[in-house]
DNA sequence: TGCTTGACAGAAG
DNA sequence: CCTTCTGCCAAGC
């Protein structure tokens, strides 16, 4: 029995990485997701912020859509200028207060 | 071993 | 709406 209950072993932070980039990777243009929905559909609701980590660190990640990937308010990730204009350039409205329309462009995933 | 750092989320002011 | 704080938890030092 583990002290921390639902801390990852070596194994699960691997697999919860392939994850996260495999549900990147089927998002469709257009629209977006955030990273606590893709901590979920990963298994690991409570690891939002490892999501933002993998797609920042992990190599290879930039073939990916993570462009894809907002905050659950539609904000784009501070530091990376380019994120606004990416989205934009496939038709992704933003807000006049400079967040995404979730509820326009927010992916919904199908259940497997 | 212990403290700090975030591409987060939610609540508070 | 924006800033700050708290809870969160793997990684880095």
């Amino acid at each position: 029995m583990r002290h921390y209950p639902d801390r990852m072993t070596v194994e699960e932070a691997k697999a919860f990485q392939n994850d996260v980039l495999d549900i990147v990777g089927q998002i469709p243009r257009g629209k977006v997701t955030t990273y606590g929905m893709i901590a979920t559909l990963a298994g690991w609701p409570s690891h939002a912020r490892m999501v933002g980590r993998t797609l920042r660190y992990t190599p290879g990640a930039e073939k990916l859509p993570c462009h894809r990937v907002v905050n659950i308010a539609g904000r784009t990730a501070p530091g990376w200028s380019q994120h606004r204009p990416l989205l934009e350039q496939e038709g992704v409205i933003f807000k006049p207060n400079g967040h995404v329309d979730m509820l326009r462009h927010l992916w919904e995933p199908e259940i497997m």
